[in-house]
DNA sequence: GGGTCGCATCGACCCACGTCGATGCCAGGC
DNA sequence: GCCTGGCATCGACGTGGGTCGATGCGACCC
């Protein structure tokens, strides 16, 4: 397996202000590979807008419409890439967004140098 | 070609307010796609950070280390994406970045409902 | 007009990725 | 113990995408 790649290492400041380096680009492409697949926004979604903001892997592949496998896989991708935390309790795996993972990545993007997001991942 | 997907295609809510359809996951993924590459995160980087907020082809070869047909490949993707504009002046075709696009893009990942970035792409 | 320079396009190669069925693993119930 | 049910992993297949050299197209200069 590649090394997991968290949000933190791609946290810097936003690609606008300054050059990026090659390191430093290739780990924010890594994160954000990770969330460039419709399958995959949608799981984000889902998850956030899941009953008491987690869902297990049962209730994600009929509105997603792909194999339990498939679905497995995409979440494995978001928990790698440190968008989401899996929780297994008994049988069921319980996922949920890692609060400001997301915000941390569009504070990368955003062109306004300090944003609310970024303080929100502290 | 494919049909060049603007920002504005995937602007919409947070994606973690409400579950996305499909259809919106698959715009959005386009566009994200644009940039989850290392190149052409490099690319937006040294174009906005260049002298005058814009930059041309002769520039950007050299800093990445990649052949010049694959750096105008990269910039046809952003353009594509709408994030770049492609200016044609003379010899030399400038690309300067979208005013907004990357923080319409910001917007949709960010959990803050409503953010500082999406009223500057107004 | 001929030559040069900057850029886009083409064709080809190779690797990475999304998807699936089959299988393995573990917890809980009878 | 055995069986069932929820998930993860494996192996394989097909597609898409990044990269390059070669080539084509315009614009400028001499």
């Amino acid at each position: 397996m590649l090394a997991p790649v968290s949000v933190d290492a791609a946290s810097c400041a936003p690609l606008v202000r300054e050059a990026l380096t090659a390191g430093q680009a290739a780990d924010l492409a890594r994160v954000l590979k990770a969330v460039a697949d419709p399958a995959r926004l949608r799981l984000l979604s889902l998850v956030a807008a899941h009953e008491g903001g987690e869902a297990c892997v049962c209730d994600l592949t009929e509105p997603l419409g792909l194999s339990q496998p498939t679905v497995s896989h995409h979440l494995k991708v978001l928990v790698d890439a440190g968008l989401l935390t899996r929780d297994k309790r008994g049988v069921w795996a319980w996922f949920r967004l890692v609060p400001g993972a997301l915000d941390a990545l569009a504070a990368v993007l955003s062109t306004a140098g300090s944003g609310t997001a970024a303080a929100a991942s502290r």
